[in-house]
Parts: structure tokens; C-alpha cells; sequence
DNA sequence: GTCTATAGGTGGATAGAC
DNA sequence: GTCTATCCACCTATAGAC
């Protein structure tokens, strides 16, 4: 018999007053469904995670699905907050591209599950539980991202015959990628499935935003040569 | 008891017309496996798909992560040697990373449950199942395709002060992520989660080779007095 | 090789005591 | 609000007929 033992909630990251039974199996599901996946995922591994009774699951959320949208929810909200916060203070177009990059290395390492619950919401929904939210980041932070690529474009800093929202996918993707196949990257690189440390993370995303930079610089002037590729 | 288990006459045949029963099986649960998930999917599912008996699958296979095992190995090597082949006969490094991209959208196209699959045995079992293959896959069409970059640099065409490996993982990243979050990427589009047709795909992989190349790309000589462009 | 039938186990969800 | 006890559907895997 497990003794009552109340709502110890030592959620590993007990972020602020996670107080609240609510708020523990919701922190609970995160990590559950982004370790299992939402069917390998049960109520009694929940309730077990959280600390309480399976039944109690029932009396603050309808049911199963009901429970995974609802911290999928909260999670992808807090997400998109902080993405579109960051890019603010930039002085440059490069500069803001150069944050954007660090940061997404930084959110990959302080919330390690995020890249996994948003991959399986992917593949296992199709995004549909997400719709809203994402339409929400593409109209703040990927906007914004297009928008510094454009600024880029209009000072005569970046080249202009890319288009710029395909440029924004090439700049998400090179971090994100490295987040979501991580122990694929790591046996690529030599080290083997778990290699990738969060140092590596971060060297990465400094590279991807090289990469980008270099990628998008206006091509020098060029003394008149002219250029075989046709441009402009 | 354990059946026959001629497990590799299906190397090359594999093609088209489903010879053998136990092909069909395997087939059915490339499918099954790749839109429900490992846990989601039953072996009722799976008999139902592949039009035979639950009882069936038992004699073909040991048991459900048997045949998962099996068709996960089957899948990443046919995909292993596709990739190879293609990069071969390129003429320079540009033409080679081009046709990376290309293939990579083409394969997309024409197996679309394949990065799915991936992506599920990435977040399911951390590529736990692959990495023998993925390992190959390190050691054949990665090892090219850093080769290729390497070789660009030393010919003096690719800027030199990109990390060989981590420019290939840029390279790969883009189409990949596409591929992988592509009803997300629909929305930041702002078609709509279905919105991401396969012409777009292949234009984006025109574009990631364009992004590519570019970053790639050996800056002009420059006047050697050179701005030594602030980098923190 | 392929099927029917079923054993044995687990999962989601509810009723109701406290 | 939280727990005990339980129902029923469904799932994996096996036994054994044909």
C-alpha cells in the first residue's frame, strides 16, 4: 500500500509555485508524454509521475486527450513567448539572426522535452492540436524573423535573390534539426547516440548562425566581372 | 516456435509487387507503424492492412517489436543505398550539393511515411533500433558529403572557416526539416497545415541549395586588406 | 501456411466512500 | 479534493484445427 505521501510535486523543474495539484500532473504529463508518446503514455503512469490517485486525473481533466491538449497548450504558448521576446533588441539584422540561433540552443537545452512533445504532436496529430498556437508564432516570431531577413535585404546587407520566408525555414531548421535528431547527429558526428552534449548544442548554433551569415551576405560588388549566375 | 526466417531474400526484389506474404507484412507495417506509432498500432491493424490472418504475423515473426525491428532495418537500407548512388557522378561540389537536395526532396516525395518513421524511432527509442544503419549511412553517404564540402574547400571554392561536418549537417537539416515538420512549416507559410504540395517541396530544396551554395561559396579575394568583420 | 478460438493481461474510465 | 475498488473493452500472444 503506497501511503497518502500528498502531492510531493518535486517536479524537476518546480519552475514557480507549481502548487497546485493541477499544475503538478500537468507538469507530470509533459515529461511523461514526451518520453512515451501520448498512447504508449497511461493514466496510471501520469497519476504515478504526478503523485496522485488515477482517478483524480478524471477530476480535473475530462479525459486523456483532453489532458495532453491542455499542456500542450500551455506549453506551446510559454514557448512562443519567449521566442518572439528575443529577437527586440538587436541592433542588426545579423546580430538578431546571430540571438535567434543562440536561442533556440538555449531553449533545446533548458526544456530538453519541447523539441520531442512538438515532434510527436507532428507525427502523431499532424499538428492539429497545435494549429493555433503555430498560426500565433508564424504571425510574431517567424514574422519577425522574415521581417529582419527583409530589413537585411532592403539596407543592401543581405543578398535579394533569395526569398525570405524559405530563408527564414533554412535559419529555424539548422538548430531544430539538430534538436530533433539529436542521437542521429551524434552517431554522424562519430560520438555515438548520446554524444551530442549542450556545449555541442551551442558550438552548433553558432555555426548555423555562420552559416546563415554567410549565406545571406550581399555577394561583394565584384569589379564588373560580372557573374555567370544570373542575378537580380 | 521459430519459423523458417529467410530474412534477406527481399534485398533486391522488394521493388514493386508484393511476392511473399511475409513482404506484404512488412509493407503493411511500413504504413501502419509510420501514421499510428508503435504503441498505437495493433496487430490486428497490422493483419487487417496487409489482408491476412493476426495469427499470421506470429508465425512470420517472433513478436510485434520483432516486426517493427524488421521493417525499420529494411526501410533504412534501402534509404542508406539510395542515398549513396546519387552524388557520384557530379561533376564539381556545387553540381554534387545540389543533387543532395534534389534527392532529398525526391525521397520525401515518393516515401512520405519514411520520415515519419524516423522521426518515431528517434523520439520512441532515441534510434535505438537504427543505429547500426545509421552508422553505415555515417560512414557511406555522410562521410561523401562532407567529402565533397572538403573537397570545395581545398579547390579553393568553399570558404574554409566552416566546420566541414557541421556545414553537411546544415545541408541535410533543411530539406529534413521540411520533411519533418511540414504541416507546421504549411502554417508559417500561411497555406495551412496541408498546404505544403510536393512542387513546394522540390522548390524548397532548390532554395536550400541556393542557401547552401551560397554560404558555401569562397568570399571574393578582397582587396587582402580585408574587413575583419566584427565577430564576437 | 493459414485460420479459429481463446487465454491472460492491461488500459481508460466511473461509482462512491471519506 | 482525494482515494479504493472495479467494470468492460481491447490487446498481445498462444494452442491447435485444417
Amino acid at each position: 500500500m503506497t501511503p497518502p505521501e500528498t502531492a510531493r510535486a518535486d517536479t524537476a523543474a518546480a519552475t514557480a509555485a507549481t502548487a497546485s495539484t493541477r499544475d503538478a500532473i500537468l507538469d507530470a504529463a509533459e515529461r511523461t508524454f514526451a518520453s512515451r508518446g501520448f498512447t504508449a503514455t497511461t493514466i496510471k503512469h501520469l497519476a504515478a509521475e504526478a503523485g496522485v490517485n488515477t482517478a483524480l486525473l478524471y477530476y480535473y481533466f475530462a479525459d486523456k486527450e483532453t489532458l495532453y491538449r491542455e499542456m500542450l497548450r500551455r506549453l506551446v504558448t510559454r514557448f512562443a513567448a519567449q521566442l518572439s521576446q528575443q529577437m527586440q533588441g538587436a541592433a542588426s539584422p545579423e546580430e538578431a539572426l546571430r540571438r535567434f540561433s543562440a536561442m533556440q540552443a538555449e531553449v533545446l537545452i533548458d526544456v530538453p522535452h519541447l523539441p520531442t512533445l512538438l515532434v510527436r504532436e507532428l507525427v502523431d496529430f499532424h499538428a492539429e492540436h497545435a494549429e493555433e498556437q503555430i498560426a500565433h508564432i508564424a504571425a510574431t516570431a517567424f514574422k519577425t524573423l522574415c521581417g529582419v531577413i527583409e530589413r537585411g535585404q532592403r539596407e543592401g546587407r543581405f543578398r535579394t535573390d533569395l526569398d525570405a520566408r524559405f530563408a527564414a525555414i533554412s535559419v529555424v531548421s539548422q538548430v531544430a534539426y539538430m534538436g530533433i535528431a539529436r542521437p542521429a547527429v551524434g552517431i554522424l558526428l562519430g560520438g555515438g547516440l548520446g554524444s551530442v552534449t549542450p556545449e555541442m548544442m551551442r558550438d552548433f548554433a553558432r555555426h548555423a548562425a555562420d552559416f546563415t551569415l554567410a549565406a545571406l551576405a550581399a555577394p561583394k560588388p565584384a569589379p564588373r566581372k560580372a557573374s555567370r549566375k544570373g542575378r537580380k
